[in-house]
DNA sequence: CAGTAG
DNA sequence: CGGCCTTACTG
DNA sequence: GCCG
């Protein structure tokens, strides 16, 4: 292997438009070396700079095959750059010199458009999602798309591949100790906003967290790590580095550093995030006992209340505890309006052992009404009052206006119980039922995975159903009930987004692995 | 604007 | 390099 | 940190 000279600037005066493949990825090491040699490495058409000699590169071979496929990846109908195979770089650094492109050139013709498709700036930045709208019409056949979407084994890998292996979590895992490196890592930067590091780090790493267990096969080389979604070649080292010594050294440095330490500390506190600790960081406190003794009276009541019960909400809740909970109110809400459909949800409705928090959602059988909702609500959260289980409010209940109630959150201890624990109240209109439960069920990461797949579906789903991706000339969404394709039904949601339904249990995504019997054996604990 | 919720 | 899910609500 |  011919290695290139540190200071050579090979690429100096060119710029790369990388148009990624679909299925494999090329490591991003490659990428550096290009960087690293002088060259501007874009994605997109609108990055390209004229002072530079401008080559598009396609990562894969598909495009060999079809390069008319680079054009719509580009999302132009013609290009006035070379369109060259990957193979033209790695030849280029082999012999350290620009090879003629002549043998590497893909020919391209340029697309030829009707005027119904004639494409405006307007849709450039909107994507394809135009044409979409206008060949799609009702519900019924939104999911068999004539244009195969790319990422969809891949997205639906992530959400269908948890169905089949799906392993008990105390079972041992062929990754146990990656796993729970990884998670290290994960944790240390949750929440870490620092100097521009952003908590996308810890999802990057929740992510190929979960690549990892549903691949479920030990990866024993970089090469068998960088092949799975969501991992690439930073994690992949990181892997190779875990598996050879058992640690990762880059997890002492975040461990010892003070400023993440201490701002960690700071965000257990309800009410305050990454703004508020780092301030009390510059002004030199380090510990949760300083903030209580200088800065209670500039306190927020919701931080004033985090603070009391910084160390009750710390704890765990046993899910046996989670369940009586959920007794005691259904009990109390039975005696208001024995209609009314009070369930926890949550990590208890996937199946926790325990819990950080206890979450329900609040509806009744054929009611949207939010007047009807807000003011049983508003009973029932004063029924609890006097029942003296709620113990604090972090959130304002108005007498009045009881119509416009949707949520309460606040403290809720049970009689004979040594902790009082975060509860949450969700209203929910019965005919969103189902949209709320995949919401409110989570967890975090499975949301954002199949809200995602419904986006690369031209579909949109938050917590109140699953829309069709249409939008005004402002660019803001169409929220009426005629865009809705489904919200009552979670079943039906999960169907129309073409994944089979996943039950709660399995719905555990972004969970970070214990280490397990591999640690203990190995004495490597720490 | 910052923080919270799954 | 820019995006990374989502939106309402609170203070 | 990963992806496009």
């Amino acid at each position: 292997m011919v290695k290139p000279s540190e200071n050579s600037q090979l690429f100096k005066d060119i710029q790369l438009i990388v148009v990624p493949g679909a299925l494999t990825k090329v490591a991003s090491y490659r990428k550096a070396i290009w960087r690293k040699q002088g060259a501007t490495v874009s994605f997109r058409l609108s990055q390209v700079k004229p002072e530079k000699d401008v080559y598009i590169i396609c990562e894969t071979e598909e495009y060999e095959t079809e390069p008319e496929k680079v054009l719509e990846k580009l999302k132009v109908d013609n290009v006035k750059y070379p369109i060259v195979k990957l193979d033209w770089l790695t030849d280029s650094v082999r012999a350290q010199k620009l090879l003629p492109t002549e043998n590497y050139v893909l020919k391209v013709e340029p697309k030829l458009r009707d005027q119904h498709t004639s494409i405006s700036a307007k849709d450039i930045l909107k994507g394809k999602k135009r044409n979409f709208e206008e060949s799609r019409g009702s519900s019924a056949d939104l999911t068999d798309d004539d244009e195969p979407h790319e990422e969809e084994g891949i997205e639906q890998g992530k959400l269908v591949g948890i169905l089949r292996g799906s392993r008990d979590e105390g079972e041992s895992d062929p990754n146990a100790l990656v796993l729970y490196r990884l998670g290290q890592m994960a944790d240390e930067y949750k929440g870490s906003g620092r100097s521009g590091v952003s908590n996308f780090k810890a999802l990057s790493y929740r992510r190929a967290i979960n690549s990892i267990r549903q691949h479920g096969k030990k990866l024993k080389t970089y090469e068998d790590a960088i092949k799975l979604p969501d991992v690439g070649d930073g994690i992949a080292r990181k892997i190779e580095e875990i598996n050879r010594t058992g640690q990762l050294h880059q997890l002492d440095e975040v461990r010892n550093d003070e400023h993440l330490m201490v701002v960690k500390t700071f965000l257990q506190i309800y009410g305050v995030g990454m703004s508020q600790a780092q301030e009390w960081y510059n002004r030199g406190y380090r510990e949760t006992a300083e903030i209580e003794k200088n800065e209670k009276d500039k306190l927020s009541g919701v931080q004033r209340l985090g603070l009391k019960y910084l160390y009750d909400w710390s704890q765990r809740i046993p899910r046996a505890e989670v369940a009586e909970h959920e007794a005691f109110i259904k009990q109390i809400s039975r005696d208001i309006d024995p209609d009314f459909e009070v369930d926890a949800v949550g990590s208890y409705a996937r199946g926790a052992e325990n819990s950080g928090d206890v979450d329900f959602i609040v509806c009744k059988k054929d009611i949207d009404d939010k007047g009807i909702l807000g003011h049983f609500l508003y009973d029932l959260v004063s029924r609890l009052q006097e029942k003296e289980y709620i113990k604090c409010s972090l959130i304002n209940i108005e007498v009045k206006n009881k119509a416009r109630i949707r949520k309460f959150y606040g403290g809720g201890q049970l009689k004979g119980h040594q902790f009082c624990r975060r509860i949450d109240f969700l209203l929910v209109p019965w005919s969103e039922r189902g949209a709320a439960s995949i919401y409110f069920v989570g967890d975090d990461l499975f949301n954002r995975t199949i809200r995602s797949l419904a986006m690369q579906k031209h579909m949109k789903l938050n917590h109140k159903g699953l829309f069709k991706d249409k939008r005004d000339s402002k660019g803001h969404f169409d929220y009426s009930v005629e865009n809705r394709i489904e919200a009552a039904d979670e079943k039906r949601i999960f169907e129309i987004l073409g994944v089979n339904w996943i039950p709660p249990e399995q719905r555990n995504l972004g969970k970070i692995s214990s280490p397990g019997n591999v640690i203990k054996e190995s004495g490597i604990i720490g």
